[in-house]
RNA sequence: GGACCGGUAGCUCAGUUGGAUAGAGCAUCAGCCUUCUAAGCUGAGGGUCAUUGGUUCGAAUCCAAUCCGGUUCACCA
């Protein structure tokens, strides 16, 4: 049990007895002592105040006194300021939990609840090369997962690929027109870069035609179009010339978007695309084989990345599997009347009550819309594996459609649909504003990962430390440096909230960073190194009778937090907390550290004392850094 | 226009089940390496917590309104 909740529930107790009344923990608040007065730990009087209808100092005195007296094996010493009981934590207590835990690699870790969540992340689009915004994806999913684990969940990390659609065929294409047999391996180019260039050059085709189109229209030459977007064409050009009598700028413009987007779905290209996509889903063997060809390609180039950044999963689905899943949920949900069929034979549901729209969940012909698949994979996961809890990982864009999803799997009355929950974080900015493909301003994960890399090569190079290592050593250290510091640095941010990546920042391996949590592991086992200490176990007695001196309190107070920290990390999926945590416990050894020494310390029972405090703390920083994912080194 | 998210120091961010004088890091300035790793430590300056009103012993935190920024409201995925 924590020091919080013990003091609580000690309260609590008193309270009943001196008073003759029941309280919760609700009531009143135990909170840490403000530096700057007596004591470890505080209980806030006012709220107790109105239900006992005596002064907050009354209170206070009666209960520091009953706390005294009735544990003083806890409790050493009280004071009242202002309404706050300021309570002395006894010695012992810090010391017994050093002792029973400083070994205990597990520390922090909760035992097993018997339930399965799993977590879904990563899943990119097989077009092209993963970028910071994937990074930051794919960091909070691995962290999540890790988190989920040390609060005693089993955990299946899962990872969804985008490989079918639209936006794949245009790779296609381009590769066939421009190509010429082009390979990985004829190139020298890794297979998820070949093809985003293909991409690439998919999308500047398109922008020249739809430029020509529009052109074309500028001149009333309308011949490039036929059915039904002629006449929708027409439609938009009447209303432009209407709206041009009024000057409306903000219609005008909508307008302008319009007749943009239909010219560029009336390009050669675009239809080109749009035939292999039929192609395809008929199973043209030529297409398929390209498909597959270019696919597999995109699939060697992202293994590389994610052995790189230490991404993995338990289980990858494919939307070319997927994507027809859920039709017979619909079929379902029509019998149960939660779905609609309209008119023309779509199938819907109306989420209008709910504050939301309504939603098409199967077109007139038939087939799946993307919310059909994705409900369809939400029943195959439950069925599949049994989760209690299914977590996906997505950008803060999806809000509105995860919303719907989880809604429609409620009404459906799907197993767990209320443990659907959306890890939405938000978009990662440039200094200079957001990340643009067009514009060329997209920060490539692979090159951003060398980066830091080399930066942490540079920094070790000049500060000279690790001469004697050898160069699969020094290869290893750079790594763990590196992507310590990138990890660190996109997890230390509350995952919900936009979030800046400024180059200059993310590179300093000072302060608030990866570098600095995990020299101050380098520094402590450099330390336990020297004293010959291999494993966790101390064996000389250290005395209790000398007093805990105030920056060696603060270490332990700090360790003692972690399993609160974790246990917040999981309720929120927030790994910024275990960033915070972990940052703070670096801090305040550092700050011990420098005051004091271990190895010369004044007694042989302080020494002992503060080597059990050196490994409880690596091991802390240890375990917490590794629930971000982030390795520490022995020397750096 | 509706819905959701955000606005805290020059910059990047913590802090919101309401509690004492609002915290870190970076940047700036001043100190600390014959003693366990200076990728470190100590200190200083820097704030109308977007604005206004309300709730109360007490508000960055809760409520209401307003302003600014973002996302979304596709028979695309």
């Amino acid at each position: 049990m924590s020091i919080v909740s013990s003091i609580q529930q000690r309260v609590l107790e008193s309270l009943s007895l001196l008073f003759d009344q029941t309280f919760t923990e609700k009531d009143f608040q135990v909170s840490e002592t403000k530096p700057e007065f007596e004591g470890d730990y505080t209980i806030v009087l006012f709220s107790l105040v109105k239900s006992l209808k005596q002064s907050p100092d009354a209170i206070g005195n009666r209960l520091g006194e009953k706390l005294i007296a009735d544990h003083p094996q806890l409790f050493t010493g009280f004071n009242i300021i202002k309404g706050f009981l300021n309570l002395s934590i006894a010695d012992e207590f810090w010391t017994s939990l050093l002792e029973e835990n400083y070994a205990n690699a597990d520390f922090g870790t909760a035992a097993s609840t018997g339930k399965k969540v799993m977590v879904e992340y990563s899943s990119p689009n097989t077009n092209k090369p993963l970028h910071l915004g994937h990074l930051r994806n794919n960091f909070l999913g691995w962290s999540v997962a890790e988190i989920y684990k040390a609060s005693g969940f089993e955990v299946i990390k899962s990872c969804i690929v985008n490989d079918r659609g639209i936006h794949i065929c245009k790779s296609m294409i381009a590769w066939q027109k421009y190509g010429n047999g082009a390979t990985p391996q004829s190139t020298g180019t890794k297979g998820d870069h070949l093809v985003g260039e293909y991409y690439v050059r998919f999308e500047d085709d398109l922008k020249a035609e739809s430029q020509v189109l529009i052109n074309k229209i500028k001149l009333g030459d309308l011949t490039d179009f036929a059915g039904a977007d002629l006449s929708k064409l027409d439609k938009l050009l009447v209303a432009l010339t209407k709206l041009d009598e009024v000057k409306d700028a903000d219609k005008i413009t909508k307008l302008h978007g319009e007749i943009r987007e239909l010219a560029r779905n009336c390009t050669p290209v675009m239809c080109a695309a749009k035939d292999m996509l039929l192609d395809w889903e008929q199973g043209k063997p030529e297409v398929i084989d390209l498909w597959k060809q270019m696919n597999g390609w995109v699939y060697e180039g992202f293994d590389v990345t994610y052995k790189r950044i230490g991404s993995d999963f338990d289980k990858t689905y494919y939307e070319s599997n997927t994507y027809l899943l859920g039709k017979d949920i619909v079929q379902q949900g029509l019998a149960k009347g939660v779905f609609y069929k309209k008119e023309d034979g779509s199938t819907w549901i109306d989420l209008t009550a709910e504050g939301l729209d309504e939603k098409i969940v199967q077109r007139k012909d038939g087939t799946s819309v993307y919310i059909t698949q994705d409900i369809g994979l939400a029943l195959q996961k439950y069925e599949q594996y049994k989760i209690d809890e299914s977590i996906y990982v997505i950008g803060n864009e999806q809000n509105y459609h995860m919303k719907v999803l989880q809604l429609i799997c409620q009404k459906l009355g799907m197993p767990n649909a209320d443990k659907i929950k959306h890890l939405s974080y938000g978009m990662v900015e440039l200094t200079t504003g957001k990340m643009k493909s067009r514009e060329g301003t997209v920060v490539d994960a692979d090159d951003i990962v060398e980066e830091m890399v080399a930066t942490a090569q540079h920094h070790t190079e000049e500060l000279g430390k690790v001469k004697d290592f050898n160069e699969a050593e020094l290869k290893d250290l750079y790594d763990i440096l590196g992507l310590g510091a990138m990890k660190f640095y996109l997890l230390r941010v509350d995952p919900k909230k936009t979030m800046i990546f400024n180059p200059e920042e993310s590179i300093d391996f000072h302060g608030f960073t990866g570098p600095f949590v995990q020299y101050t592991h380098a520094r402590i086992r450099s330390i336990l190194r020297k004293e010959g200490i291999t494993g966790s176990g101390i064996s000389d007695p250290f005395s209790k009778e000398e007093e805990l001196l105030k920056l060696e309190k603060n270490v332990l107070i700090t360790l003692e937090q972690y399993p609160a920290a974790i246990r917040q990390a999981c309720v929120e999926q927030d790994p910024s907390v275990i960033a915070n945590y972990v940052f703070n416990v670096a801090k305040t050894f550092n700050s011990f550290y420098t005051e004091h020494s271990v190895s010369n310390a004044e007694t042989p029972g302080k020494k002992a004392l503060r080597l059990r405090l050196a490994v409880m703390t690596a091991n802390t920083l240890k375990s917490g850094m590794k629930l971000l994912g982030i390795r520490v080194p022995e020397r750096m």
